[in-house]
DNA sequence: GTGTAATACATCGTAACACGAGGTATCGTT
DNA sequence: AACGATACCTCGTGTTACGATGTATTACAC
């Protein structure tokens, strides 16, 4: 898929990753990956950004030894995913002046 | 709207621009205003990489003292919008995984 | 006749961002 | 002991949208 494309809903789509319950780098991944790959050094970036954007905070965990970080997802976050879902009626309406057909026999 | 999410459609929606018939940068930019706002400046660096990527070919034209450069689409720009088609059902299913709601109380 | 807006092109520097390459460290399995 | 999986992080690079700026002509108002 597009790189391009991807950036405008990476941020978003990991915000949505971490609003049902908590989670860390790594799992966010494996979630994710379904739906959208990316790899390790976008996803630190992205929830660094997050957290400078106050959209999550972060809670160290001690786990077999390793160290996890988990990602709460804050109320400026959730209403990130909302504003995207008005954004996203906008590239709606570009998505069709992209389709449209001008005439019929097409 | 967000500059991110912009970026993956913005070269699609020049070319769907002059698909109909051929079309100039100042000309570009005000037919896609009602939809979507990009700068002069933004336009012609469009412009000039899908002419490079073959997208696209240019025909200078004499108009009223003034230079105006016609942009017409070839095959390979058609086929860039049919392939974007098929990125969107992509990006359908990120939306979808976004937008998802994980209970039935919500 | 002089200013101003519209038309029409172009370049340059900057900031945001995704990613690959590379690094550190632990745990479980072979 | 070796290796893959888990789990974190940093740095440099390439792509890209944009504001600022520049050039030049036409058209219209004052």
């Amino acid at each position: 898929m597009d790189i391009q494309l991807k950036r405008g809903i990476l941020d978003v789509c990991v915000l949505a990753a971490i609003k049902k319950e908590d989670s860390y780098g790594y799992k966010i991944i494996k979630d994710m990956k379904p739906y959208i790959e990316l790899s390790e050094s976008t996803l630190y970036t992205i929830l660094k950004r997050l957290e400078v954007a106050n959209m999550l905070i972060v809670r160290n965990v001690e786990h077999g030894g390793r160290l996890r970080k988990y990602y709460h997802i804050t109320g400026e976050g959730l209403k990130r995913i909302e504003d995207f879902k008005e954004e996203w009626k906008e590239m709606m309406s570009i998505y069709q002046y992209v389709t449209r057909e001008d005439d019929a026999n097409e």
